[in-house]
DNA sequence: TTCCCGTTTC
DNA sequence: GAAACGGGAA
């Protein structure tokens, strides 16, 4: 009979720990966040649009397109009328198509059903063309300010380093660790998630980067497991 | 798990 | 010119 590994035992997360990185976080990122067009935005819509375009992009090249492409298709009706042709021209120069197929195929989707709204469970989201775990976690949240989880490379990067620099983040088990982590991380409300969210992005965007980590301005090196490994060290 | 895709990096 | 990237899907 096959025999499984033996599950690793995971000690939760100190409350103390947790709350003092969400502390020192926060008021990082109150200081240092760039000012992003999705960022003051609750559209569910305009929220997805740039998860999209993101997903495959930095963001300085994505602030054109997604000004033009929301000027073009300004809610989910207009997008879901237009011709593919005229959906895909928006898109052109970002590469990637797929993920425009799969925003029009979701507007058309979406407007055709009951309820005719993007859904704000995770779940739901999960079940839209395109929408993964990521994704689904970014509308909630972003969009719908719930109490949701998040993990893109970005916060992937940040956690593993800072909470379990053992762990490979590139294997099943050590993403669903990871997923568990941003769980247990998680503020209280869904909006202070809102800016945890963009915090732990935003750090992993310009502070724990993954070639040249600034480790020296780090809101957490007090508690980052990995600091000793990128300032100076071996 | 492996594949996919256009861009970026090695 | 190969390999890595980063999400989703098969």
């Amino acid at each position: 009979m096959a025999r499984s590994k033996p599950a690793p035992i995971h000690i939760p997360l100190p409350a103390e720990e947790a709350a003092a990185f969400r502390r020192r976080l926060h008021r990082w990122y109150k200081q240092h966040s760039r000012d992003l067009p999705w960022r003051t935005t609750r559209d569910p819509y305009r929220i997805l649009v740039s998860e999209l375009m993101l997903q495959q992009t930095q963001v300085s090249r994505v602030l054109d397109f997604y000004r033009r492409f929301l000027e073009r298709f300004p809610d989910l009706e207009s997008l879901a009328k237009a011709r593919p042709q005229r959906v895909l021209e928006a898109w052109e120069g970002l590469g990637y198509y797929a993920r425009a197929r799969n925003l029009h195929k979701l507007a058309k989707h979406v407007t055709s059903s009951p309820s005719g709204i993007i859904p704000s469970e995770p779940v739901e989201l999960q079940a839209l063309p395109g929408v993964g775990a990521y994704t689904a976690g970014a509308v909630a949240s972003f969009a719908y300010e719930k109490r949701a989880a998040l993990v893109d490379t970005n916060v992937a990067r940040v956690l593993h380093r800072v909470f379990a620099p053992e762990l490979n983040p590139k294997s099943g088990p050590g993403l669903r660790r990871l997923w568990q982590l941003a769980n247990e991380l998680l503020p209280r409300t869904g909006k202070v998630t809102w800016t945890h969210n963009q915090a732990l992005m935003e750090l992993g965007a310009l502070v724990c980067s993954a070639r040249a980590p600034k480790c020296t301005v780090c809101p957490v090196k007090r508690q980052c497991a990995s600091v000793e490994r990128f300032v100076g060290g071996d």
